[in-house]
DNA sequence: CCGGCTCGTAGACGACTGGTCTAATAATGA
DNA sequence: TCATTATTAGACCAGTCGTCTACGAGCCGG
């Protein structure tokens, strides 16, 4: 019983989150196949061979490191979404700012993983691909619904399905992202951001 | 004079091609960091010794790989955008649909690098990073001379600059491919594409 | 026709790192 | 004190990129 209510702050997890936390700046910089067990283990101050006491390879390493990515995401996601007295269409835009000047930046910390891993690890593993695709679904559900609270609270028109909207305006961003990381500046964040403003039918303001 | 017309054809550009268009099938599956000189040398027949005669090191072989892809890349799009007789409008939309099709199958041959490499490279090789971004800008340039062609002849209708909506289309299509990476199915292009027709102003058809 | 020359190629090799596992240590609790 | 568990050091081999020497095909002068 109590080992169930402590299951996150155990020290083996405890442990495990410390890997998982110091791994995810890494590998949000270098990708998954590039980087070591090692360079990962000695920057968290882990004995090489403690390692398999905590994953039991590093496929199931990179798994844990997604979903506990996904996990604190759509905490994350719930919060940005969730502020009272908020219109639907004003907490959405307040997302895809965020969005914007969280992936514009040089800080790695928060970089998205579903942007830097989706095409290296899809092909790769098919047990972190389905992890992928289970955290990235639900992204878009919940924006699916944050969509449809904005259409019932009337600051959104309605126009097409939320839930296609929602894929679409995912997927632009998701797209966004990624020429960012090629042109190594927020160009293609700004743009997405315009392009958001027509997609969700929003008057376009001066961003 | 005849070594300069000859230049794609000399011996030693011959064996480079024969290189690169092996490693092309194998990198798009695998990526840059996962496959190893060795595995491409031994598909390609070619000894490891005998590589670095064609390239300097890795990374200026993934150089020339990205250089050689977005050449004929850009080859096809001119290709694809210039047929005598057809409006705007439907050159772009033969070309969204091309690249549905050609991502959704599971021929790895016609994979697009931009998608599979952008993200792994791009904070690995600054070198490589500027060839994907030349070739991705130049895709954008040809895509908004489209778009303005399109506007020009009537098809579409002037609504944001046409190179906004090019950059906002290619992101798109960039983070659907990723998307259906993912998914493994196409639903995420088949979306891109409906939203394809709303951006560019056009009459949604069932696709 | 032949010997000596160059030059592109061949693939073994070096130094190193990868993920994995076993065997030994440290810690814990009875 | 001992049995059991938790932890770790280091060996392991396959594989990495890149180098280096030695082989052999082709040419040229005689």
């Amino acid at each position: 019983m109590s080992m169930l209510l402590n299951m996150k702050t155990s020290p083996i997890n405890e442990m495990r989150q410390h890997i998982l936390d110091t791994a995810q700046i890494i590998i949000s910089g270098k990708g998954f196949s590039a980087v070591g067990l090692n360079e990962i283990l000695q920057e968290a101050g882990v004995p090489k061979g403690s390692f398999y006491h905590y994953f039991g390879s590093k496929e199931a390493f990179g798994e844990a490191l997604l979903e506990a990515y996904f996990s604190a995401y759509l905490d994350q996601l719930e919060a940005c979404l969730t502020q009272p007295g908020v219109s639907g269409a004003e907490l959405l835009m307040g997302y895809w700012i965020k969005w914007r000047d969280t992936q514009s930046d040089c800080d790695p910390k928060g970089k998205c993983l579903a942007v830097k891993l989706a095409a290296e690890v899809s092909d790769l593993s098919e047990s972190m691909r389905s992890v992928l695709q289970c955290g990235t679904d639900q992204v878009i559900a919940r924006l699916a619904r944050a969509i449809e609270a904005g259409m019932a609270d009337g600051s959104l028109l309605h126009q097409n399905s939320p839930q296609d909207t929602a894929t679409t305006l995912y997927q632009l961003w998701l797209g966004a992202s990624l020429r960012a990381k090629i042109t190594r500046d927020r160009e293609p964040l700004d743009t997405a951001l315009r392009a958001t403003h027509v997609l969700l039918g929003l008057p376009s303001s001066t961003v």
